[in-house]
RNA sequence: GGUGGGGUGGCCGAGAGGCGAGGCAGCGGCCUGCAAAGCCGUUUACGCGGGUUCGAAUCCCGUCCCCACCUCCA
């Protein structure tokens, strides 16, 4: 397998630490809000890897982090004792800090659930995970690498100069980063220095704050990640990943923290490129934003799925209006070979493996899209099969999409089924069933009058008949 | 100003020196009582200008444009 490491620039061979095993790290939400499509997006495609390491053998430890405390959760919590505050329909008045972070916690897991993402090993949570922290900022500390604020703030800084490591992950020097105008000295030795501890200010709510070595406070953002990290998957671990977003200067203060503390910390960082509507990047100011919740109104969830996993993971990818309108139609031609398959072969079939081209494309950096390729070529290669009643080709076929789909994530996720009622999609069984009998009668005696009839009267109901060599099947409209 | 990634047929989207990936939409055909599904076909697609080469979407030079990050962001 080879993936592309943006420490390094390039593809190049990924080899695990230890043999048989990998480590995944990547970045969760802040839960400060519903999920948008972009945290859906990574998650999904970071999915997408994790079943495609499983699939080539390893045992995959996957980490994601929750970030449950920062400057835009106090904000939001405190807007919402403020007098005047009025509910939304994702907000709500009088509503503690951790309660919402809590609550916007488990939204994300219901999107990440409902489109088929597998739930990582462990989501540890940044107020989890405080003395961790600590230890974290004393050895950079005792390094020489972060100091406390020169004014009473309470603040640890971490010492960029210090560190010759700084900007390699996205190669770029200190001294040639763009001056952030409203950047607030508060102490610091360079601007650029980021905040490891965040001292308490008079207006954080008092179950916000911890006690440390260097006064009360709470963590600063990039500081949990190296902790979080470090201590599931160990000081030196196989993957780190996360939106593209994120390279700088998120995972660019990870990475400084982590190994000016000395730890190797991730052998290749993953990043997935972002979602743009179209062609500009969604953005609650500009409005041009669609959220998982409103896509899964506008198609089913393995429709959504397959949109937001089709596209390379690096790639931007655009959402248009018609663009679940495409998949559909994808997942659709899928499905129906599928349904078809099963039909004719008389059960439901086993993942077998993949095709070798599927694999490789697979193996060369995770190319989704080529591996579509070579599914939607198995799928046309059953269909001629299945055309031909030949069962032994028509299941072999299918085994290899099951086992594609599989790797897609695409198995698991939510179709549109008769419902959850056995005894209910029974009776509309064996109903259909009579109805299917006295068509096939009524065609049998040249009476197409009646049998467009009842073939009608079905499709009023939302029960499409096809017919085939091997007799009509029916399926329920999606 | 710095860093990274792009410009491919009506649309989406791979490929990266030599048989036009794949999907969607359209058109034509086959199959079908009709339909649906399916199958087959659909004849210079590679931002622009030069160059290298027997041969370039792929390499080189120049040029234009787009996006992301450098501030919280998946």
């Amino acid at each position: 397998m080879r993936f592309y490491d943006t420490r390094q620039a390039k593809v190049r061979d990924f080899t695990p630490l230890v043999p048989g095993r990998a480590g995944l790290y990547y970045c969760g939400a802040t839960v400060q809000g519903m999920p948008h499509v972009g945290h859906v997006r990574s998650a999904i495609a970071f999915d997408i890897l994790t079943r495609w390491l499983e699939y080539r053998g390893l045992a995959v430890t996957v980490v994601r982090n929750v970030t449950d405390i920062d400057d835009k959760i106090l904000e939001k919590s405190a807007a919402s004792f403020a007098e005047g505050f009025e509910p939304g329909e994702h907000d709500r008045g009088r509503e503690e800090w951790f309660a919402l972070a809590y609550r916007f916690e488990q939204e994300f897991l219901r999107a990440y659930d409902t489109l088929g993402v597998k739930r990582p090993a462990y989501e540890p949570r940044a107020t989890g995970h405080i003395p961790e922290m600590h230890e974290l900022i004393a050895d950079l500390v005792e390094r020489g690498h972060a100091y406390p604020a020169l004014d009473d703030s309470g603040d640890v800084y971490f010492d960029v100069r210090s560190w010759d490591g700084y900007g390699s992950l996205t190669r770029q020097k200190v001294d040639d980063l763009q001056d952030a105008p409203d950047a607030d000295p508060r102490g610091k030795r360079d601007p650029r220095d980021f905040a490891l501890w965040k001292g308490s200010k008079p207006s954080d709510p008092a179950g916000a704050s911890w006690p440390s070595p260097w006064g009360r406070g709470r963590p600063g953002w990039h500081l949990e990640c190296s902790a979080m990290a470090g201590k599931y998957l160990g000081s030196a671990f196989d993957i780190h990943g996360g939106g593209l977003d994120l390279r700088f200067p998120h995972h660019e203060n990870e990475l400084a923290q982590s190994t000016a503390a000395g730890h190797d910390f991730a052998n290749f960082w993953m990043h997935n490129g972002m979602v743009t509507y179209e062609g500009e990047k969604m953005s609650k100011s500009i409005g041009n934003t669609i959220s998982p919740a409103e896509m899964l109104g506008l198609a089913p969830a393995r429709v959504v799925r397959y949109f937001l996993g089709q596209a390379h993971y690096r790639s931007q990818l655009d959402y248009k209006p018609t663009s679940l309108e495409e998949a559909a139609a994808a997942v659709e031609r899928i499905d129906t070979f599928v349904r078809n398959a099963r039909a004719l072969t008389g059960h439901d079939g086993a993942a077998t493996g993949v095709p070798g081209a599927f694999g490789a494309a697979m193996d060369d950096d995770l190319n989704v899209p080529q591996a579509l390729a070579v599914l939607h070529e198995t799928v046309r290669s059953g269909n001629t099969a299945l055309a031909a009643s030949d069962a032994g080709r028509a299941a072999e076929a299918l085994g290899e999409v099951l086992a594609m789909t599989a790797v897609l994530g695409l198995d698991t996720v939510g179709t549109a089924g008769p419902g959850g009622d056995p005894a209910a999609a029974a009776a509309l069984e064996s109903l259909v069933a009579a109805q299917l009998e006295a068509r096939a009668a009524a065609r049998a005696s040249r009476d197409w009058a009646a049998a467009d009839a009842i073939r009608d009267s079905l499709a009023a109901a939302g029960v499409v008949v096809e017919d085939s060599a091997d007799g009509a099947r029916w399926t329920l409209e999606p």
